[in-house]
This record gives structure tokens, sequence and C-alpha cells, in this order.
DNA sequence: CCGGTTTGTATCGGTCTGACATATGTCAGG
DNA sequence: CCTGACATATGTCAGACCGATACAAACCGG
């Protein structure tokens, strides 16, 4: 999906300065649903001018910097809903985080246990972050996808502190793989 | 996520061709953890043998094309373990349904629906794909993410069949335009 | 023997990322 | 009143990445 179609998104429901818009992708109502970045962003609203898909006029603000805030136009309304029309591409996740935990047979016990705390705590964030974007007028197709994102959230941490217990419990001498769901001896202090 | 670091770690399981990393990650047990292309992949492998932390060695297949079968070396398993004590980048998850669904209100219901219906069928094929990953020999950090995939993956579809169905009982009947105001809030439900 | 599918390697234009540069303004603290 | 930390705000750029395409060898059904 093209930056300047994510633009127009964020344009439909108000206007917007990029900064503004950034804010919707990281910590807003978007931040579960697609990650964008600054250097897509400013490039791509300077085309949505040139198409005269958007307008731009200056505001003054007291006690901030000026802002160049972004309005959408008919055209680009139109050209909006003629991109959402095109059959869209499959979910793409990337987790730096699980990768780093699949190789955590080469790595330090704590290191994993630390790696798994800090994924929690970034849930925990991004939870509260949408959580923050809740509104009782959203419309049913949007609160469908608001809390879409509240349940990915949820069961992940829930996933997350549930089995971070078990990899304590599990950690054993050579020989034994066969993991044994059930098997769950109190949690001793020695790690390794 | 250099592409680098996720071949290599493709290879500290077992030697590998272009052709079967790209699988390791879609379809393979990478594929719930991160999404990498064949673009990115075979420049990759040329820049790993250049540094020698891979060598490569032809294998002839009956049947088949041939194929360029790469293996890590010591200083290639250094360098991956190196890369993988850096601190990892938070998720990024780039979902074009989740976007098109968000404006839903401006969409026919029918394409709504059908958007939901494709993004049930997708999850379906990628929980059959990593269920196909399983292995009853998995240490117990493999095995902490793949159930993990799995168990966003069963997340997320029973939220898709569930409140899809809310979706339709919310319709208003026939009448094209859009959400009345005073209904909307109505249904919405639990996220628990 | 033709077209379709799978396996396999490789490249390339266009796009995006992540870090940096630049600037204005607030606020706490010395 | 100066400094440093932080938030707001716009923008650029080298390098990395994506997705489409090309090429090729082998299989298979009709």
């Amino acid at each position: 999906m093209d930056a300047k179609t994510l633009c127009l998104g964020a344009l439909m429901h108000s206007e917007a300065s990029g900064y503004e818009i950034r804010k919707l992708f990281e910590g807003g109502p978007f931040s579960a649903i697609y990650d964008v970045s600054f250097g897509s962003i400013y490039p791509a609203l300077t085309v949505l001018l040139d198409r005269e898909w958007a307008t731009c006029c200056v505001a003054e603000q007291s006690g901030r910097p000026d802002k160049k805030v972004y309005s959408i136009t008919p055209a680009g309304r139109v050209a909006f809903l003629e991109a959402l029309s095109t059959t869209p591409a499959p979910d793409k996740m990337r987790s730096e985080m699980l990768f780093i935990l699949s190789f955590g047979d080469h790595l330090p016990r704590t290191a994993v246990l630390d790696l798994i705390d800090r994924y929690i705590a970034d849930y925990e964030d991004r939870l509260a972050a949408i959580d923050d974007c809740d509104d009782d007028t959203l419309p049913p197709v949007r609160r469908f996808v608001h809390n879409f994102g509240i349940t990915m959230y949820e069961t992940a941490l829930e996933y997350l502190r549930t089995h971070r217990a078990d990899l304590v419990d599990e950690t054993t001498p050579a020989t034994d793989h066969a993991h044994q769901p059930g098997e769950h001896i109190a949690t001793a202090g020695g790690v390794q």
C-alpha cells in the first residue's frame, strides 16, 4: 500500500499536518494496523499537492512552530476510494523480538527472559495507546477494527505472561527435550 | 533487521538454497514472524559469501533444476549471535485489509463482508501452514514461539468469525445511507 | 507439443526506512 | 538568564527493501 493512500486515508476524517498524520500511525488509531514512517509521509504529502488530491495552508500557532495543514480535495476522495477497491495484499508482520526469541536456545536464559519482559512492556504500551483512542461514537466498522486490535494485543499479553513462567520452569539439564504440558514444578531460584 | 541476519538465522538450523530460505518465511516456521522477499534474499546471500559467513556449492538434482546450497560458517555463527544481541526494534504490522476495513463506512456493505471473508480465508491458510510445521521435538523456546503464532492466528479467526455476524445484524435494511445516528453503539460487544 | 505448474536463480526501478539536519517553543533547575 | 531536556514541526538522503519481471529446466495432462 502506497504512502499516498495512507495519507489520504488519514485526511478522510479530518485535516491534519504531516506530524499529526504520523501520530495517527504511531500510538493513534492506526497504530495496530499499519506502520509508516516520516520519510514516507512528507514526500507523499508533496505528491498529493502536485496531483491536487490535497490542499495545504500554513497555520500559525501560539507557543509552537507553525504547521502545514493538509485537507483532502473531492478529487482526492475519488482517488482514495479507487485505491481502496484494489485487492489488498496479505498482512505483513515483522517481529524482530520473535525472530530473536526463536533462537533462544543459543542465548543465555536471562537474555531470553529479559527479551520477553521487554516484549510485554512494549505491548502494554501499545494496548494503552489504542485504549486511549476509544470513542463511544465510533461507527460499527471502525469499532470492529478497533476491537480487533485490542483483542490481538490482549491475547499476545496473556500468552506472553502465562508462558513466560513455563519457560522458567522448563529449564532443564541436558537430556530432557520432551516437554510435558501440565507438569509444572515450583520455580526454584537457580536459573541454570 | 537486516536480510543478511534473517538468512543467517535460516541457515543456523540447516543448509538451504535461496528458494528454500524463502519458503521458510512464506508458509514455513518463520511465516508468522517475519516477512522477507526474494529481492532481499538473493543479494543478501551474495554478501554472505563475500564476507565468508556462508559457503556455497551447487547441488545437481534429478528431475529439478540445479540449486545453490548455502551453509553457514563458524564466522557466520559468530556474526549472527552478535546481531541477535542488539536491541530489537518493536514489531511492525502492515495490514492493508484492516486499513481498508476501517473505511468500510465509505464502501458497499457487500464489499466489507467480502473483505472479511477473504481475510478469514487468508488466516485459515496461514494457520494450516504453520500447523504443518509442528514437531514434537521442538525445544521449549521454539515451541513458545510456534504456539504464540498459532494462538494469534486462532484469536484473529475467532474474532473475525464472531464479529462478522454482528456487522451483518447491524446492517440497516436496504436503505443505503451508511450509519444511522443512535443505532451504532448498541452491539459492538465485549472485547474481554 | 502446448500450456500450466513447480522449482530455481537473478535483476531492477521505484519505494520505503531510519537516521540525521534544522528550527521553534516550553519547562525545570542551577 | 542560561542550559539542557523535551515536544512540536518540516524536511532530506543514502542505503535497504519490495514486487514484478525475466529466464530456465523439468514435470504433467490433454
